[in-house]
DNA sequence: CGTAGATTAGACAAAGAATGTCAAGTCATA
DNA sequence: TATGACTTGACATTCTTTGTCTAATCTACG
C-alpha cells in the first residue's frame, strides 16, 4: 500500500465515508478508488486536490505525499537511487535562487 | 539542456563522433539522438548502458545522472518539490534496511 | 557566393503506459 | 444465506512516449 493510499483510506474511515460516497464526489468508479487506495493505481495529479478537499486533509501535505510517492517509484529499483535523490536535490535547489 | 544530455554532447565531441556515428551504434535516427542530447527527449533506460559503452563513460555515473534528471523533471514545478524528495528519500532508507 | 555535411525542427506514426469501466468474485456480518 | 462493501481481472479508451521522415538551418570551406 503507498503511504499516500495509506493516508486516504484511514482518513475516510476515520470519517466513516464509503468508497462509494467518495467515488461518486470524485466522479470515478469505485474499484478505481479501491486500487488507488491500495496503490495498485496512482491518482492524477488533479484528483489530489479533490481529495484533499472531499476528505478535508491539508492539501499541500497531501500533495507532497503524492509527489513523494511518484518520486520514490522511480527510484526504488535502482540502485542508485539514493544517490539521484541527492544530484536531483542540488539541480532543484539551484533552480529555486534564480 | 539536461545535465544528461549535456554529459552526452561533451563526451561525444570530445572523442569526435558525429551523431551519425552514434546513432548508428545504437540503431535510431540521428535526429533522436539530437533531441537527446539537448534535453528534448529522454533516452530510455536501457539505452543509458548503450550510451556508456559507446561513448566509454561510467555505466553507474551516467545512470545516476540519467534519473536524477528524471525525479527533477517530476517535481521541477511544485512548490512541494524539496519536501517530497525529502520524504521520497526516508521512504527509500527504510526500503534498504529490511 | 554556393555547396556539402552536420545538426535541428516539426509533423506525423507507432508503440506503450496510464486511466477508467464493467462484471463477477470475495469477505464480513446480520 | 442474503446483503452490502470492497476487490479482482479483463478489457476499452485515452494520453504519452518513442521513433521516423522531410525539410530547414547552420557552418566551414573551395
Amino acid at each position: 500500500m503507498s503511504q499516500f493510499g495509506k493516508i486516504l483510506r484511514e482518513r475516510r474511515e476515520q470519517k466513516q465515508l464509503l468508497l462509494r460516497h467518495v467515488a461518486a464526489k470524485m466522479d470515478m468508479d469505485t474499484a478505481l478508488l479501491s486500487k488507488i487506495e491500495r496503490g495498485e493505481r496512482n491518482a492524477r495529479r488533479e484528483q489530489v486536490d479533490l481529495l484533499a478537499s472531499i476528505l478535508d486533509l491539508n492539501a499541500q501535505d497531501l500533495l507532497t505525499r503524492w509527489l513523494a510517492d511518484r518520486v520514490y517509484e522511480l527510484i526504488e529499483d535502482e540502485e542508485v537511487g539514493m544517490k539521484a535523490l541527492m544530484e536531483a536535490a542540488t539541480t532543484y535547489k539551484k533552480s529555486q535562487q534564480p
